[in-house]
DNA sequence: GCTGCAAACGTAACCGATAACGATTGCAAC
DNA sequence: GTTGCAATCGTTATCGGTTACGTTTGCAGC
């Protein structure tokens, strides 16, 4: 064991054992070349000094790592779920994750972060990278999947069907009888964001409904980019039955301020949100929501990005998955019904 | 920006600033004895390139990285909300995190996991790190506080009060009238499974009920080990009134399990559990608890850490941190009173 | 004009490991 | 007793940076 001072590298090994570097390596690595004799004084002498090999070292020489990294610019409830379905199925995989969280960008969407995590870990630390929600194009020597990506991507990516998902939550409200709907939108860099808006416009043009632009609210995803805008369409004096926030962070929110307003939901107003999260079954009422397993997402990604490295990958460069509509009792027919 | 080809390194900086990569290596690092015209040349270079340094080669050169390493053998949805704590503590800190999981132990409890990740990233890639739930004691040549210690740890460590939480769940079940309360145990090996089962003794001892052995059963805190252990204690002809699980896992498959016997909760049985995971809240009937928050361990470890990475540290060794009961459904006074 | 000194920059060793290559050894075949 | 070959092992260059140290340059002071 490593008694607390300095680590025990290969050389403190090789002295111990009486060999050089180059020996405790092949033992380490299982090359061929060595007697069985020496093998064991160099096992003896790593179990005994405790010995474990340096990543950093080993990574920087080479080429191969077999660890892959993942980079995210904040950890949400739903990061857990993602690291969830690609650890299960990188488990036995022989490939190990390493995630990166830079402190300066945390939280703040500094256009780019991905690209300056993404250059420091690849070509060394990591064989390939999964980016989740990019800000923008990502470049990179080793493969890279992306989750979510930016509008306009062309790299390898996995997304859940954002198109379909907007369209069931606006056909469910309309199948409710709400007429007057309105949507406020994310992040529009984020092809996520722009698909769920079109999910939108597409499912009341169908019904030949005209999309009135006055009801289309610009928000960024954050709950507090919802509040102001909300609250901006509840006190038009031709107030919108319903409300479909693009993801359920705005969408709670909207809740919120629906109660502040003296509201009764689903009475007076019907809210929907996107992507189920888990504190979106909590509320009061639960909140009808567009189900996307960040699970699946995740394992997805992994699979991909094992292929990727592998170069052994034959399905297609973006793959989309499939959504759920969960109706909850934020939605109902409008009252003047 | 590199162009998908190998990644661009420091000489390549050189070689197009026409300086040496150690001039280039103080114009990165700010260091003094650069004249401003070169500084303007390498920044230039730096630009057109593309280039960002190597954590990796930085990492094995220099004894400090200013990376922080996060060592865990599994994500359950409580683990983003330590990474949460730890990341909004980090944040601006000037600290980054590297969070590794390895595939081959990955949700396994093969003993020592955490020692072996620890030795591959201390020392070259981390200045200190946080454990989650180890299974044993570890060393290590830099700072390290545990998150969930094992028993019997003496490293640095924040950890919510067990006792205390246990103890408030059994005299919640005393005071709704039960006499007959089980308990379902957890890994022993942890320091939280062993307070929480004296915090179960204590309880009961203080209201001058003998402790019975024959209802204590023991678990793992995986709900796989529960699911015996419930049926066989509801199989029981003196059946107990109420269980206490030693976490909210355990618990919920102990619902599961009393359902299927069809056993009404809580007016055959009571059930209680620990931890207060998302999931509790929304199992039908919800379920009482013992929140511990999660995000608050992660916040504290990581202001531990950095404070003993700084060696400015002046607190305790060991962190406590107050928990509080939950009280939903799952919990009722016994029917037969 | 020479000395002295500091600023500016390059050279090379080094961090811990890997791998190509060369050197040594043992042993069978001649 | 050589020779030849394979097995075994050490030497050394290298990965991408950092830094101690040495060298060059510019300029003030005598």
């Amino acid at each position: 064991m490593a008694e607390g001072g300095a680590p025990v590298t290969m050389s403190d090994v090789a002295r111990s054992a009486g060999v050089s570097t180059a020996t405790v390596s092949r033992v380490v690595n299982g090359r061929y070349g060595v007697s069985a004799r020496t093998i064991a004084q160099v096992r003896s002498a790593i179990e005994q000094l405790g010995y474990e090999s340096s990543l950093v070292a080993t990574s920087l020489r080479r080429s191969r790592t077999n660890v892959l990294g993942l980079v995210t610019h904040s950890f949400q409830s739903y990061t857990a779920e993602v690291l969830k379905g690609v650890m299960d199925e990188l488990s036995q995989s022989g490939f190990d994750l390493i995630i990166y969280a830079n402190s300066d960008l945390y939280g703040s969407y500094s256009e780019g972060w991905e690209q300056r995590h993404l250059a420091r870990l690849a070509g060394t630390l990591t064989d390939g990278s999964i980016v989740v929600t990019p800000s923008g194009e990502v470049r990179s020597g080793t493969p890279v999947v992306v989750i979510d990506p930016a509008m306009g991507s062309t790299a390898p990516s996995v997304t859940a069907d954002n198109l379909a998902g907007a369209t069931a939550v606006v056909e469910h409200l309309l199948d409710l009888g709400h007429r007057r709907i309105a949507f406020i939108a994310g992040r529009s860099s984020l092809a996520s964001a722009v698909a769920r808006e079109e999910g939108y416009r597409r499912a009341l043009t169908d019904a030949g409904i005209p999309v009135d632009p006055e009801l289309i609210a610009r928000g960024d995803f954050t709950p507090e980019s919802a509040a102001p805008l909300a609250r901006a369409l509840l006190d038009r004096a031709d107030r919108p039955t319903a409300i479909f926030a693009a993801n359920d962070g705005m969408a709670l929110k909207t809740l919120e301020v629906a109660r502040d307003l003296g509201l009764d939901v689903p009475g007076d107003l019907s809210v929907a949100g996107f992507d189920n999260i888990p504190d979106s079954a909590l509320a009061e009422p639960g909140l009808t929501t567009v189900d996307q397993s960040m699970y699946l997402l995740g394992n997805e990604a992994a699979r991909m990005l094992k292929s990727l490295v592998r170069g052994d990958w034959e399905g297609p460069g973006q793959i989309v998955l499939p959504t759920r509509l969960v109706v909850r009792g934020s939605t109902a027919a409008p009252r003047s019904l």
